[in-house]
DNA sequence: CATATGACACTAT
DNA sequence: AATAGTGCCATAT
């Protein structure tokens, strides 16, 4: 098996988030068997060297909060209005929108 | 190897 | 509810 480095296995799970939908830094660490890794993983996308490729714009913070973003915070937001988002006061409704990886196991 | 940084999360106040 | 303080992990230096 290929051991891919954490980055890597973020980006390749970020690439797997649907348009019209999110998900959140902590559910990626989990994703990776990593619960506290939540920041780690912010620190992977935030490098994103895969920028068109990867929706980095699509993962926000575990509270529904946008949370940041290279290009500036404001962008990301505009962004996933235009993905069909409904933002309120810079808050996304993860019920609607929350993206759930695949349990793998 | 030690310290500092950061697109986070949780708890206590 | 809003603000601080603390914990955690992966990188960079």
């Amino acid at each position: 098996m290929k051991i891919e480095s954490f980055p890597q296995q973020v980006y390749k799970l970020t690439s797997l988030i649907p348009r019209g939908r999110v998900s959140t830094y902590l559910a990626i660490a989990r994703a990776l068997n990593n619960p506290k890794a939540a920041r780690a993983v912010g620190n992977a996308l935030n490098k994103n060297p895969y920028a068109p490729k990867v929706p980095c714009h699509r993962v926000i913070r575990s509270n529904g909060e946008v949370g940041g973003f290279a290009n500036g915070t404001n962008k990301k937001i505009a962004i996933l209005k235009k993905e069909g988002i409904i933002i309120n006061k810079g808050r996304i409704d993860l019920n609607k929108y929350l993206y759930e990886f695949k349990a793998k196991k």
